[in-house]
DNA sequence: GGCAAGTAAATTGTATCCAATTGACGCGAC
DNA sequence: GTCGCGTCAATTGGATACAATTTACTTGCC
């Protein structure tokens, strides 16, 4: 299976998980031979995964400076979690009308999963979180819809990642098994009303969590000029 | 300003309106060094832009084999038509909250503009008429929305060069000022009601231009294995 | 005459190489 | 001492060269 993929992918995949997951911190640099000698594949490729990131907004490129992983600013942070609602308000709303055969199974599975890590919180905390938003659309069938979803959940992992201290996890996954419940009663109102909630907090989260680390922030967002 | 932006842009943008425009048919395979030929570029620079391309769902690659001009599928067309219907829901309902101080003025002269072309169907037509719909989200403020509407939006217009025969646009325009108007009058449902019945009435004719085209359709998607 | 295997051509995947732009450091003048 | 200018290093933008894989054709055998 590793085979199969062409080192474009694998390189694109690497740097995904790894800006999730914080290793990666938003500003930070990415030259791309150093990306390349990490690696142990030459610039070309590094190149067509930083082309398929900033497509993805995860990094942003300035002119003849290079790649930096994002740094969505609050404004942009908005922008993503109101398309972010729009989407997955679509999502419930098809999975009420169509959920496949195995599909509480899968999702089951999965909070017990982010259930199995509620106690430290951190990347993989997230990342899981942020799983479990994109089971519920590929789980729709629309692979377009999934896609989308998939985008937006990351950039809000990111956005997490540089607002909220801490992911506090619990309620999160409390939500997750909410919305389930709704969706397998088929009461479309109340699972998206639920959503919504959820998103909100994870949202708010972030807005209220920002005042208190403003001043790092901001410092950390004008810091790249000043990064040797 | 031709000067500012880079060659992958250009021919990025070029590549996208040739497709949009049907220049370039579904199915068509894009050698990269022919098209970096006629462009007078390096297949260094073609390739970015087909990822890019890619990415927004116009081309499809197959493993060493190069690029195609998509061919979405009847499923794939239902997809994208899903997801456009509830990105576009959510842009009423911002424009109805929010519409910015020229909004109108921009739409109501991209309305007269439509109208302009309004006898002659064809690639012009198909070309306006979607790009309505991405400065309707443009209006919105809100550039993640907007990019994947513009996305959506360019991948039906290839659906609709694909299935359906003409484009006939007389309707299509007669809906975007009634849209318009709903949006002014702050009724956010009937504007709603107007775009899904407008997109349903835009896959319903590539669905009902279907089967009479199916054919030459079929025969152009097996062409491509004949094509030297 | 048809099928299969081998070979050759074409095209993509990847790496390396050159040029152009940008940011930084240092020097000098005011 | 500070501001401005010039040179330099570092890094990206782009092009070319090489390798690997796939397709298609040809040739030989049944």
């Amino acid at each position: 299976m590793t085979e199969k993929t062409t080192l474009t992918d694998a390189v694109h995949t690497l740097l995904k998980r790894a800006i999730i997951e914080q290793a990666l911190k938003p500003g930070m640099r990415l030259p791309e031979d150093t990306v390349g000698e990490q690696f142990g594949v030459s610039r070309t490729i590094v190149r067509h995964a930083l082309v398929r990131l900033e497509n993805e907004g995860l990094i942003v490129t300035r002119r003849n400076r290079g790649a930096f992983v994002a740094e969505p600013t609050m404004e942009e942070a908005k922008q993503i979690f109101e398309v972010r609602r729009a989407l997955e308000a679509e999502v419930i709303r098809i999975l009420a009308e169509r959920m496949p055969a195995s599909g509480y199974d899968q999702l089951e599975s999965h909070v017990r999963s982010e259930q199995g890590v509620k106690g430290k919180d951190g990347p993989v905390s997230i990342r899981l979180a942020g799983e479990f938003h994109t089971l519920l659309a590929d789980l729709t069938g629309n692979a377009v819809l999934s896609r989308y979803v998939s985008e937006v959940v990351l950039r809000c992992s990111l956005i997490m990642a540089m607002y909220a201290k801490t992911h506090s996890s619990d309620c999160a996954v409390d939500e997750h098994s909410q919305i389930i419940a709704a969706i397998r009663a088929g009461d479309v109102g109340k699972a998206t009303a639920i959503m919504d909630h959820h998103l909100g907090a994870v949202a708010g989260r972030a807005e209220l969590q920002k005042k208190p680390d403003s001043i790092s922030s901001i410092l950390s967002r004008y810091g790249k000029e000043l990064a040797t």
